[in-house]
DNA sequence: TTTGGGTATGAAAACGATTTCATAGATTTT
DNA sequence: AAAATCTATGAAATCGTTTTCATACCCAAA
C-alpha cells in the first residue's frame, strides 16, 4: 500500500541504500541522483519519519511545554522558539499543561518516549521544585519560571526588579497604600512579591499582599470583596495578565474609575491593555528575546552536556499609561 | 545505552514478546505481568514511540493546523480538539501557519511524513481552493473555512447569517450608513461580506465594503484614513478580531467615541471586547462545539473513509454591548 | 606493469518495537 | 482414556529507514 524506499529503488533501478544517500547527503553520482529524484516524483514517495528516527537515533525534534497556550505571553514566546528551532533544522512539539502538574508529568514522560533532542519548559511551582532535585532524561531549559537553587539552564525576567519598578512608579505618582495581588501557582508570583515587598520596605511603606489562584475569576472576586468591605488601597499591582483582567472587570462591575478610585498596574503588555479605560500601566516582557535565548541555551547544552548551568536574566520595560497617572 | 524491551525481558526472565504483551493488552498471566512491571521500574524503561509506530503502522496522532495561534478563537478551538482527541486516545500535533501558504504546504507534507491518522485544518483561501480539487493523502476536516464546492468534511460558522444579524441589529438601532471591513485572506471574509451585502440589500441600504489584509495595522490605517478624509459612515462591521482591534485603536488615536462618532460591531467574543469603552457588540462563536464537532467528523471519517462528505454549520450568537446602542 | 587509495554502489545488519506462527501444557469434550 | 480445544509463552519475521561493510572500478603513484 504505502510506498517505501524500496519501491523508489526499484523504480529508479538502484539499491535502497543509494536512494537513502541521494535523498540525504551521501556521495551519489549526479546521474543516479536524477534517476532517484524522478522515481520519487513518479511513485509519490514520502519518507517515514518514524523509521528514520528509529534508525538514525535522533528525532530532530524539541518539546516546548507551556503552562497556558491562551496566554499571549506564551504564544509570543512559542513563536520565537519555533522560528529559532526552524533555523536550526529542528521541529517543535507544542504542549499545553494548563498549569496542571498531572499534565506536566504526562508531557514530560511523553517527551521521553518521543526521544526528543531537548525540552523547553515553563513549569508550575510544584514541578519547578522537583526539577531542581531530579536529573532530567534530556537536555532542558526552563523559561519564565526557574528552578529554585538553579540546577537548570533557565531564561527568566528579572521579576523582583520589575515589580520594584512598578512600586516606585506608583510611589512617585503619590500613591502610598499600594496593594499587591500575586498568583500562587508559579515562582514568578513569589519573585514578584519579593520585589514588591523589598521596594515597599525601601520606601518605608506598608505592604498589603494577597496570593490567589491565577484566574480571572479569583482576582475579580478578591477585588469585588474589597469594594464591598470598603477596605480600599490607593493602588494595586497584579502579578500577571489574568489577575489584571480580573481587576479591570471588578472595577467595571462596581462602576469605579482608574486611577481615581484605584490605580492599577500589572504585568504583560497584551494588546488590550492599551485600550481599556485610560490604558493600563504594565511591565512589558521581551518575549521574542526570551524564546530566542531559550533556544540558544538549549543548543549550547546539546553541544556541551556537562557544562555548568546558566541562567539568563532579562529586564522588563515599564510602559506607563493612564491607569496610574494622576491628572 | 538506552534501555529497550529486550533489557526489560532479560531482567524479568521472559521473552520480549511477553513484555510487549504485558505492557499492552495481550494475554499474560498475572505472575509474569508483575515480573514485567517490576523489571520496567527497575530498568527505567520507556517505550520508543518511533519503533512502536513503525511496527504497528498507526501513529495514534492527529495534526491540528491553525492559521494563527495567537488568535483566541483558534486557541479555544485547539483546546476543545485536544480534549476530544485525548478522550479518543489520540495525540495532537499543533501547527501554526501564520496564514502563510508556504507554511501550510510545509505542514501538510510533514503530516504525511508523520503518518498521522488524520488532520484538522483551517486553511487560507488559496489553499482552501486547492483542497477542493486535490484528494488528500489522509482523512481531513476543515474548520472555520470550508473548501468552496464542498468536497471536504468541514465545520464552519453560518457566517452569512451572523453578518446579517449584525446588520439587522445596527439597522434596528437606527444606523443606516453601515460600512464593512473584511479580511481578504480567508473564505470567512468572503462569506461574511456576502451576508452583510444580502442583509443591506434586504433593508434597502447601500453597501460600503473594504477588503484588507487581516492585520491590526491594516484596519487602523483604513479607519484612520476615513477620519482624515472625513468620509464617515455611522457604523462599521469588522469581519474578525484583528480588524476589530485595529478599528478601536484608530478611534482612540483620533479621540472618537463609540457609538456617538461611530458604532462598532465585529466577530469573536474575546475577553477584552467587554472591557473597552462601552463594550463591543460581537458575534460569539461556539468555539468548543466547533472543536468537538471537528473531532467527531474526523473520527467518523476514519470509520467510514468512503462515506459522503459532511458539512456542519453552526450558528453564532449576537452579544449586544454599548458600542452599538444609542443612549 | 603493479600497487595503493579514493569513490560510487550494493548487500546486509541494525534500530526497537509488534505480531505472526509454532508449541507445550492445561482443560474440556467425547 | 483418548482426542480436541484453549491458553500462555517464545522464536522469528517484520515495519521503513540508515549505516556499516564489502566490492568493483578508476586513477595516480611507484
Amino acid at each position: 500500500m504505502t510506498v517505501s524506499i524500496k519501491d523508489v529503488a526499484r523504480a529508479a533501478g538502484v539499491s535502497p541504500a543509494t536512494v537513502s544517500r541521494a535523498l540525504g547527503a551521501g556521495p551519489v553520482s549526479q546521474q543516479l541522483r536524477d534517476q532517484v529524484e524522478a522515481a520519487v516524483r513518479e511513485t509519490g514517495y514520502r519518507p517515514n519519519l518514524s523509521a528514520r528516527r528509529l534508525r538514525s537515533q535522533h528525532s530532530q525534534t524539541i518539546g516546548l511545554i507551556v503552562a497556558d497556550i491562551s496566554n499571549p505571553f506564551f504564544t509570543a514566546v512559542a513563536r520565537a522558539v519555533e522560528d529559532a528551532a526552524y533555523q536550526a533544522g529542528l521541529r517543535v512539539i507544542l504542549c499545553n499543561t494548563d498549569e496542571n502538574p498531572e499534565r506536566e508529568a504526562l508531557y514530560l514522560k511523553l517527551m521521553e518516549e518521543e526521544r526528543v533532542t531537548g525540552v523547553i519548559f515553563a513549569p508550575t511551582r510544584m514541578t519547578a521544585e522537583r526539577m531542581s532535585r531530579q536529573p532530567a532524561p534530556y537536555p532542558m531549559v526552563l523559561i519564565d519560571r526557574a528552578a529554585p537553587g538553579g540546577g537548570r539552564d533557565a531564561v527568566v525576567l528579572d521579576n523582583a526588579a520589575a515589580a520594584g519598578m512598578l512600586v516606585e512608579h506608583l510611589a512617585a505618582q503619590g500613591f502610598a497604600r499600594i496593594a499587591g495581588l500575586f498568583g500562587n501557582a508559579s515562582t514568578t508570583g513569589i519573585e514578584r512579591h519579593a520585589g514588591y515587598a523589598a521596594a515597599m520596605r525601601r520606601l518605608g511603606l506598608q505592604t498589603a499582599e494577597t496570593f490567589i489562584p491565577p484566574s480571572i475569576a479569583a482576582a475579580e472576586a478578591e477585588i469585588g470583596g474589597w469594594f464591598v468591605r470598603g477596605e480600599m488601597p490607593e493602588a494595586v499591582i497584579a502579578s500577571n495578565g489574568l489577575l489584571l483582567l480580573g481587576i479591570v472587570r471588578a472595577m467595571r462591575a462596581a462602576g469605579r474609575r482608574m486611577p481615581e478610585d484605584l490605580a492599577v498596574a500589572g504585568f504583560d503588555n497584551e494588546t488590550w491593555t492599551e485600550l481599556v479605560g485610560p490604558g493600563l500601566t504594565v511591565i512589558e516582557q521581551p518575549v521574542a528575546e526570551i524564546g530566542a535565548s531559550a533556544m540558544r541555551l538549549l543548543l549550547d547544552r546539546l553541544d556541551a552536556p556537562e557544562a555548568a548551568t546558566r541562567k539568563v536574566v532579562l529586564s522588563g520595560r515599564c510602559v506607563v499609561r493612564g491607569s496610574t497617572v494622576r491628572k
